[in-house]
DNA sequence: CTGTAGGCGAACAGCCGACAA
DNA sequence: TTGTCGGCTGTTCGCCTACAG
């Protein structure tokens, strides 16, 4: 059994046809400054049953105690990392990561040395700017209102020879869908504000008063534009595939069978805990 | 272990909180004439690997192969049924049933009687009328065009003494939410609309060109409203929560845990195969 | 500095019959 | 019989400034 293929991470596509690696710093401004994601190559703890109960309350129904014992199954598993990718949900934009795990036996846990991760926060990006929206900005009835910070630290700057000064944006969210924004500073007292594609943006992300939005300009030079929900109690499943029940017997399942044959295995790991 | 504690089709409510049993002329009629339920208290036979194999299907991924087998789990599990539900997703109105199973023992399946269900597929109700969305239905331009017999047939016969005869409608969905409509017969040649209401309700449900809406009038005098969904190639899961190999083993798992302790399991069932 | 509201022009939603398939 | 269209309002959207916290 070899262990280490390489230990660099490796970000590329997987699972036939989806998306390329997502944007990492836009990824982890959306995650915030708390969350870190261990390299690919390193060596890991994973929780079984930390997991589980995790998963247990995204989909808000109660074990109901015929979860198998899974004796083999230690409440910690020293693996090695293969692959960390990132990912943002289709329809909410929320952000969560894939990693290939591979349990270690006591054995290779002696012999092989891979550094442990210890989940150094993530730097945040330097020229970006996180506003939580209002109520005027999302009301139809007008735009969105830039603080005047950061507008100048992470919008090209403005013409003001032009009167009144305006421009056009161009952000790239997690997706890579463009989206296109009048950026005009007027009115008395002067400000900044996105007026046209604003609302065609928050209708379509489905923001509300409270979320935020989050803009990142690069060292490309790109705009990078993303979002993160207020905290609404829902996260209701879609439980109309897998009873819960089998959710997680298949999570402690796939964590023990791999336990067992010193086999790959797969988790999600979504950073909202 | 007890059997049959009943034999009598429970639709109570379940899983903490959640709703009451659905309209069950609606949902059979949303699933369509081929789609049959077998009733609580029956003997039904399961095929994990063909349950599996569908869930596959919906997630649209690859397995990897590292599923571990199960060798103490036949490929077809002699079961009691001993809880039907009838949901329907809250977002997308798809319709799916909720099973718990208990599989017997060669022993329990001599000894107890159970009859065999054969899936008789569900009479549809009488007064209905299915009508495929056109893109005028699903334009912004104007209302939804009902066909004249299917109005004549479930709606509320107009008073034709006014001019132009018009009614309010008021119809259930299947979360027992309420729509309004103007129904009025008008034009030149004349015609059955719905006007006020329809779009609300068709950009609420996200209909689009194809997609089918259904209405029922039954033997309570009530309106019932539901749809049918064009096939999309779509169904691509929420991938945020559990690996599709862990949702492969936990499927399976579950079955083979229930199997070798006689205990209940859960299986979802979702009828557009 | 920035959140909200009033003013107002333009764009769109949505009701109508005409026409044709 | 019914799908689509042009005509025609009434409502909403959305850009602007004024004002206040």
């Amino acid at each position: 059994m070899k262990l280490s293929t390489s230990g660099l991470p490796q970000q590329g596509q997987h699972e036939g046809g989806e998306k390329k690696c997502l944007n990492s710093e836009l990824w982890h401004a959306c995650a915030g400054p708390l969350v870190s994601l261990p390299s690919a190559g390193t060596r890991v703890v994973y929780f079984p049953q930390g997991h589980s109960e995790q998963v247990a309350a995204t989909t808000s129904r109660e074990v109901d105690g015929h979860i198998p014992n899974y004796p083999s199954l230690p409440p910690q598993l020293i693996c090695q990392l293969h692959n960390v990718t990132m990912h943002a949900d289709v329809e909410t934009d929320e952000v969560y990561a894939q990693m290939t795990l591979q349990p270690l036996t006591p054995q290779e846990q002696k012999d092989t040395f891979l550094p442990m991760e210890l989940g150094v926060p993530s730097k945040q990006p330097s020229n970006y700017f996180c506003k939580t929206l209002t109520a005027s900005d999302t009301s139809t009835h007008g735009g969105f209102s830039v603080p005047r910070r950061a507008a100048e630290k992470v919008f090209p700057p403005l013409d003001f020879s032009q009167q009144p000064p305006a421009q056009e944006l161009i952000a790239r969210d997690l997706h890579d869908v463009e989206w296109k924004f009048r950026h005009i500073f007027r009115g008395q007292p002067k400000r900044h504000l996105l007026t046209t594609g604003w609302s065609v943006f928050f209708s379509a992300k489905r923001l509300v008063a409270g979320d935020s939005v989050l803009f990142i300009w690069n060292e490309k030079n790109q705009l990078l534009l993303g979002i993160r929900r207020a905290n609404r109690p829902q996260t209701v499943m879609p439980s109309s595939v897998l009873s819960s029940d089998s959710m997680h017997i298949g999570l402690l399942a796939a964590a023990a069978h791999a336990a067992a044959t010193n086999s790959c295995f797969t988790v999600f790991y979504n950073p909202r805990l």
